[in-house]
DNA sequence: TATTTACATACTAAGTTAGTAGGTATAAAG
DNA sequence: CTTTATACCTACTAACTTAGTATGTAAATA
């Protein structure tokens, strides 16, 4: 039950391109460095990013990589969504989840859906600005 | 980000010595066969749950398992720990974490340590009795 | 002594994670 | 037109985890 750094390394590299505050485009090499992060990695990371339309990117001389929003507009419930996946504490409530015959009698199952709903109504009400203007109530 | 199925299948055999409401020993073959659960895989999660005090257990014939607590004295988190491990949802939140050098300036930490706290909450609040007798909210 | 139970340990196939390695496509600059 | 700097793509791998299976041994009752 934990994230993957493939997930944590796309929240810094957000939060990174966030804090630039530049309108014109990041090479990735100098997030991996500033962030110490494997750039080998990241060039798998970026890519995800951008077909999900959390980035833009720019090939050639001069190129990189920036967000395509602003960052309240980024729920991390999102971010999340595309880099860890879905969240399904459980089998059964994956949306591609054929209904488990166990379903109408599960004595646990409800308890999951609490779980998960908990978990989504929580990342939903963070934005990317949240995090970089460190907004977290404790 | 799911539950294993050892810690599934540790909270249905629960669920099951608790519906049994009996206070002599159950086997687990029994517990097996009802739940349609492979014994021999029950057979590696039972000593767990023995070895934590949440089973007692009575070795031959007529031996098997029972619940060493009342349902409603058993916290779901407590099983959690023990059958999926410390709920921590990055490395650095873990008890035995060495302090990261990047946990002062760390703009994703404090909504982990929210989202860590918001789950340990949850499933302290429900108890095995809830589970039984059906009585999560939807 | 036979039977039934828990208990212990080793093994395994499949999948996941966190990368590394090597090359291709694209675009700007000289 | 060549060089350089970037994104992009695909394959590979070591280590680990998961969900079991297999093969016993120990204990307690009938």
């Amino acid at each position: 039950m934990t994230i993957s750094t493939r997930c944590r390394y796309a929240l810094r590299v957000l939060i990174d391109l966030a804090e630039q505050e530049k309108t014109d485009y990041v090479p990735i090499r100098e997030v991996a460095e500033r962030q110490q992060i494997s750039l080998k990695y990241l060039e798998q990371i970026l890519p995800i990013l951008r077909k999900h339309g959390f980035v833009l990117a720019l090939q050639g001389k001069g190129g990189g990589y920036r967000l395509a929003r602003k960052p309240h507009e980024y729920r991390i419930s999102e971010i999340l969504e595309v880099t860890e996946g879905e969240f399904a504490p459980v089998a059964c409530l994956a949306r591609d989840a054929k209904t488990c015959p166990r379903a109408a009698s599960c004595k646990t199952l409800p308890m999951w859906q609490g779980f998960a709903r908990l978990a989504r109504e929580y990342f939903e009400g963070i934005t990317l600005e949240d995090l970089v203007k460190q907004r977290i109530p404790v």
